[in-house]
DNA sequence: CGTTGAGTTGATGGAACTCAAATAGCGTGG
DNA sequence: CCACGCTATTTGAGTTCCATCAACTCAACG
């Protein structure tokens, strides 16, 4: 964390995205984090949740330094390390994959007003329901589905998500590197470039290095997800 | 669900187990659900979240009829259609296992207690982090994992939360069937079996139809698990 | 121009899927 | 209580897909 400035709500152009409803009087802690720093720990205790105004952030649960896994990457627009607010400590690291600014809001003090809001903290579970349900998509992204499936798969979700938080889809930058992407979908690297060449043989996407385009949505979801 | 009748929490052995803390007042109706039948459908406007009080009640996600998943087994003490709140209506559909009894918590009700009780609100909230966190749990069950790896995991699984509520571990009872489990897993009905059996022949477990006794936990989470 | 690291491509073996057949459970009715 | 039939489960043989290991391309950088 190289910068960090204080920012109020009200001022920040995502506010509505990451707390719909109003959130008067809760000022933030903006930080940039440059490629490759930690976030948070696995570990620490959890004082805090996190919203990505810009770049990705990957989650990885490491059990031993050895096996780490990658269970999300956050992209801008979305909220991080909720799962963990019901542990003394985070199970996941966050590490960012590019240059990322970050809000930091103290759970403290979300609490707070939670306490004094009915209307917000029944808002905050809906958040927290939603998180849930993202889990579950990514399970479903892997299991049961083959390497080329996931890649689409993969592909196709990130494109809904930037749609939702209104950047134009199509277009993605895949940020993290081959080994994440591979490591997330439960594949080896080999296996992601081979999908994708294959993707792009049959002219369903066009890739050059971490520039991957969508060309054929539609084709992409019916010969690959809804089979 | 054939019978239904209204009960006390007060009265219930488990409800410490379903929501920690003091929720007096609050009123459950209590059914019987055959096996086979369905509890909620996908589809249905979520308004109450269900607890577990015997049986077992697996969660579907049917994209189609055809390409139905099974992404949860709930077990008595548990929890169910929490992920669905955040959205209008439920995204999957619960169906008895066996013969199951369960407890439907109106979420108005909930809702209202949540409003006047911050401290219940924020025990809530907890509840739902820990749902989310249970969904990571079988993602890494799942992924870059060989199929007796996921098989030995979630024997495993099974068991640890059967001992979280109290119940005796080492027995379990599988009351689902091969396919539902092989679904569950991402894997084939045969594969299922093919583990099992090879599990028995190491004497890690000894299966004989739906009763399935861990003989060796330790050995079998040193190689299968942590391996 | 050589080095380095990320990404791609090729060849091979093993694990899991598929299809098919055999067997075991289990409830039902004689 | 036993025979029967139905379904669930197990076992077998052949095939497909992906991991593995290794070589190779390419771009960035000193």
């Amino acid at each position: 964390m190289v910068e960090s400035r204080g920012v109020a709500c009200e001022f920040c152009g995502m506010w509505r995205l990451c707390f719909p409803g109003k959130v008067a009087g809760l000022r933030m802690r903006q930080v940039r984090i440059a490629r490759g720093r930690v976030l948070y720990r696995s570990g620490d205790r959890v004082d805090a949740i996190y919203m990505i105004r810009s770049g990705c952030i990957k989650e990885i649960e490491g059990s031993t330094a050895l096996r780490e896994t990658v269970v999300n990457f956050a992209l801008p627009g979305e909220l991080l390390s909720f799962q963990s607010l019901g542990c003394q400590s985070s199970r996941t690291t966050g590490v960012a994959v590019e240059v990322s600014h970050v809000c930091v809001v103290p759970w403290q003090a979300l609490n707070q007003l939670c306490a004094n809001s009915p209307t917000l903290a029944c808002e905050f579970m809906r958040l927290l329901a939603i998180a849930g349900a993202a889990a579950r998509d990514s399970l479903s992204l892997i299991r049961d589905k083959a390497a080329n499936q996931r890649i689409a798969g993969f592909l196709l979700n990130l494109c809904a998500r930037m749609q939702v938080r209104g950047v134009a889809g199509q277009e993605l930058h895949l940020s993290m590197n081959r080994d994440d992407i591979a490591n997330y979908l439960g594949i080896r690297s080999e296996t992601v470039s081979r999908c994708l060449t294959e993707l792009a043989r049959q002219e369903l996407i066009s890739v050059r290095a971490k520039r991957v385009q969508i060309l054929n949505m539609d084709g992409l979801r019916r010969r690959y997800v809804d089979a």
